[in-house]
DNA sequence: CCCTGATTCGC
DNA sequence: GCGAATCAGG
């Protein structure tokens, strides 16, 4: 296989949208991820952000010609932080979550719904993580899950918008690294009403 | 052990 | 330019 137009593009695209190096190669196929890494950095993307803005930070090895700025020699990287996550596109088949009709409050033989983060106190950043996540869930079907897809539930069982998250798991663990966050609480406030 | 990206270097 | 092997983490 070679590095045809169409496959760069999907390289490039894959790339910025944060999919892994190894997601990548199986995505295009006769490439190990070793491949792709190799001509990201040959195209130069090698950091994730789309657009490289002006300080294109001249390789320590290789000084070029010509400096950009004569009188400012010291400073690597003047980038304040301006990277704005841009999920922008985001073109799968899948429902949007009608979520409607399905408020039926029934509570089948469920009571014990996982860990669904509600009243309980988690780091908001872990929150607001899982939230962002599961808007990218792969929403998987019980039996879709595998030992490295996240086993996080979402939503409702008794509700016909139901999923597992089925992110890639961190490692060994039954949820993706956003939901290891949720579902693995040291153990803070477990003071519940003490009687 | 699983995975990640980064680099090197013969081709 | 390409990518396997290797390196350096998590």
């Amino acid at each position: 296989m070679s590095w045809t137009d169409e496959r760069v593009e999907t390289l490039k695209k894959m790339w910025n949208e944060g999919q892994s190096a190894s997601q990548i190669a199986k995505e295009l196929g006769g490439v190990t991820r070793n491949a792709v890494i190799g001509k990201v950095h040959r195209l130069g993307l090698s950091n994730r952000t789309g657009v490289a803005p002006q300080p294109t930070p001249a390789a320590p090895q290789a000084a070029p010609a010509a400096p950009a700025q004569p009188a400012a020699p010291s400073r690597p990287e003047p980038a304040p932080q301006a990277a704005a996550p841009e999920p922008a596109k985001e073109e799968e088949d899948d429902t949007p979550i009608p979520m409607s009709a399905a408020r039926r409050a029934i509570i089948p033989a469920g009571q014990p719904l996982p860990p669904q983060p509600s009243a309980n106190e988690i780091s908001p950043e872990a929150l607001a993580k899982v939230s962002e996540v599961e808007k990218g869930a792969k929403k998987l079907t019980l039996m879709e899950l595998t030992e490295k897809t996240c086993k996080w539930p979402v939503g409702d069982p008794a509700t016909d918008n139901f999923w597992f998250c089925g992110l890639p798991t961190q490692q060994g663990k039954p949820y993706c690294e956003a939901h290891v966050g949720v579902a693995f609480q040291p153990m803070s406030s477990r003071r519940d009403r003490r009687r």
